[in-house]
RNA sequence: GCUCCGUUCGUCUAUCGGUUAGGACCUCAGGUUUUCAUCCUGGAAAGAGGGGUUCGAUUCCCCUACGGAGUACCA
């Protein structure tokens, strides 16, 4: 029996979640759950200054609405808490200490680190980007070039400090990536991280390796961005002794044009969210629309998120959360970074929507109708989303398609109207309207056979008689079929719309 | 600069040495629909370049080019 699979998402409040973000918890909890496993949520708050009020519980909030809540975690419960890193903050010093212990770590005091003052005199001389490690480490001052007692003194004497890793040097460190098979590393090219701050804060490498561990999570599956740090995760888990998780790392979603990483700006510039959920800054006051309010379903987004970047090696593409969980795989995750469509985006809303019930819809968009002051009940809102579903890609467009079921025409095709009018035909309109008027149920059918019978009776054709009677109802050429909208609109209210629209035509 | 990762239609992708290189979005042309939308049919559209390995490479290897990520006491 092997043990059981844990995998978490473990984003830094320090924004509102992107939506490459929101694809990395998508495939974490989608890998647990094809595994029987479950899903953790993780703060990763340990750096205090960029800490941004509110988006803790935005995180929290787009992974219910889209449905992939974890089985733990920050606001969700569970044993192996707290699922906050700065509450965590205690525990790590003992396990960067081991460390040093072990001899794989060092202390920097604060007051005599020269390494900024040193950097900063490498890079003026032309080195891009001066390290830290196992070859300056020897010039700079730190507890392995200070007297051993001397660095007794100092730490009994309470002095700041910082622990850095001891990378070693000329190793080959390899791993085997789920999506990216084996990467190696040499170890000449790594540095000395720091793994506890200055503040007694732990950075991302080392809280991240201790948590996860004492988390017990067996797979790791986080953004491409990590790569270049996971030969000092697996150092860290070589010298603490510790089993290591199998690590997957996802490509990047790229902006839908030119160069470089899907980012805020892209979506301001093309007119797209890149975020799930509306979101405020609180410092600058700056609004960002989320997928949600633009009047994307949730399961539209995440399948969208879902199919990029991986594939189930079949010809499905619209799939339910259930059999996300079912086809996927790390293994059939993409190496390269996919480009952002929105076009294919909206697309997989407008097959969400027309595929809903008309109930569904008519609860989801009854909010909508109301900002509008379009009061209807469920049952009449759902024969009108019936007639309009199809012609939707966005479930706040639901009110502008139906207006003309709440109230009077605004606004006609007279373009269309002239072109289709002349005086002869006024009689036959009046008859029309006359019979029409006497219909006992008026449902589709019956206006239908009853504008047939009189169109045949006057030699009309669809061509000269529709457009008129639809200008007259709707004020456009576009739209569900006339009849049905005309049997829901009601006898009194055609009757009325229709000599409106005769008038109308008469004087143009 | 250095390290690592990547590279199939405009976009998302399938292909695990032999295919007319398949599907979807977009787009174009037809058809259904009184209109619009939906839907249906069809078209256009791809293996970065160069070397190998092989009877045979999109597929395996190398080089180049291009793209990306990382290079903080940020995550």
């Amino acid at each position: 029996m092997s043990k059981k699979i844990r995998t978490r998402f473990a984003p830094s409040p320090t924004g509102p979640l992107h939506m490459g973000g929101v694809r990395t918890a998508l495939y974490c909890y989608l890998f647990a759950k094809k595994n029987q496993g479950d899903f953790i949520l993780r703060i990763e708050d340990t750096d205090q200054t960029r800490f941004v009020p509110g988006a803790e519980q935005y995180i929290v909030d787009t992974l219910k609405w889209c449905g992939i809540e974890p089985n733990e975690g920050f606001e969700f419960g569970g044993n192996y808490g707290p699922y906050r890193q700065s509450e965590r903050k205690a525990m790590y010093r003992k396990y960067a200490e081991e460390l040093i212990e072990k001899g794989h770590a060092y202390y920097v005091f604060t007051s005599d680190d020269n390494w900024p003052t040193v950097k900063e005199e490498l890079i003026k001389q032309g080195n891009p980007s001066p390290k830290y490690d196992n070859v300056t480490r020897q010039y700079l001052k730190n507890s392995l070039t200070l007297p051993a007692d001397e660095v007794q003194k100092r730490l009994e004497a309470g002095e700041e400090y910082a622990i850095r890793y001891k990378m070693p040097r000329n190793e080959e460190v390899r791993f085997e990536d789920k999506i990216r098979s084996w990467v190696s590393f040499n170890t000449n090219q790594l540095d000395d991280k720091v793994l506890l701050k200055s503040d007694g804060m732990p950075t991302y490498h080392l809280a991240n390796v201790v948590d996860d561990h004492l988390m017990e999570i067996t797979d790791v599956v986080r953004g491409e961005e990590w790569l270049p740090s996971t030969p000092l995760h697996v150092k860290l888990y070589e010298s603490f002794g510790w089993e290591m998780p199998s690590f997957s790392h996802l490509p990047l979603i790229l902006k839908p044009d030119g160069k470089g990483k899907l980012s805020k700006r892209d979506g301001d510039r093309l007119g797209f969210p890149v975020f799930p959920l509306n979101w405020t800054d609180p410092e600058t006051g700056e609004q960002s629309q989320g997928y949600r309010e633009r009047g994307f379903l949730p399961d539209a987004f995440v399948n969208m998120l879902a199919l990029l970047g991986w594939n189930p090696g079949t010809e499905q593409e619209i799939f339910t959360l259930e059999e996300l969980v079912e086809a996927f795989s790390l293994e059939r995750v993409g190496k390269s970074g996919a480009r952002f469509d929105f076009e294919k985006t909206k697309w997989f809303n407008q097959q969400y929507i027309k595929s809903k019930s008309n109930e569904e819809l008519a609860l989801l968009t009854k909010e909508d109708f109301e900002k509008h002051k379009y009061e209807a009940s469920v049952e009449k809102l759902a024969i009108i989303c019936d007639l309009i579903k199809e012609r939707a890609t966005f479930l706040h467009e639901f009110p502008s398609l139906g207006y003309y079921f709440f109230e009077d025409v605004r606004e006609y095709d007279t373009k269309n109207l002239v072109k289709k009018w002349d005086g002869t035909k006024e009689p036959f309109f009046m008859d029309l309207i006359n019979s029409l008027n006497s219909l006992e149920t008026f449902s589709a059918e019956e206006i239908e056979t009853c504008v047939k019978t009189k169109m045949e009776a006057a030699g009309l054709g669809f061509g000269q008689v529709l457009p008129i009677l639809r200008i007259s109802i709707t004020g456009t050429m576009q739209g569900p079929p006339v009849f049905s909208v005309m049997s829901l609109l009601g006898k009194s209210i055609c009757s009325d719309r229709l000599h409106k629209g005769i008038t109308l035509a008469k004087s143009l």
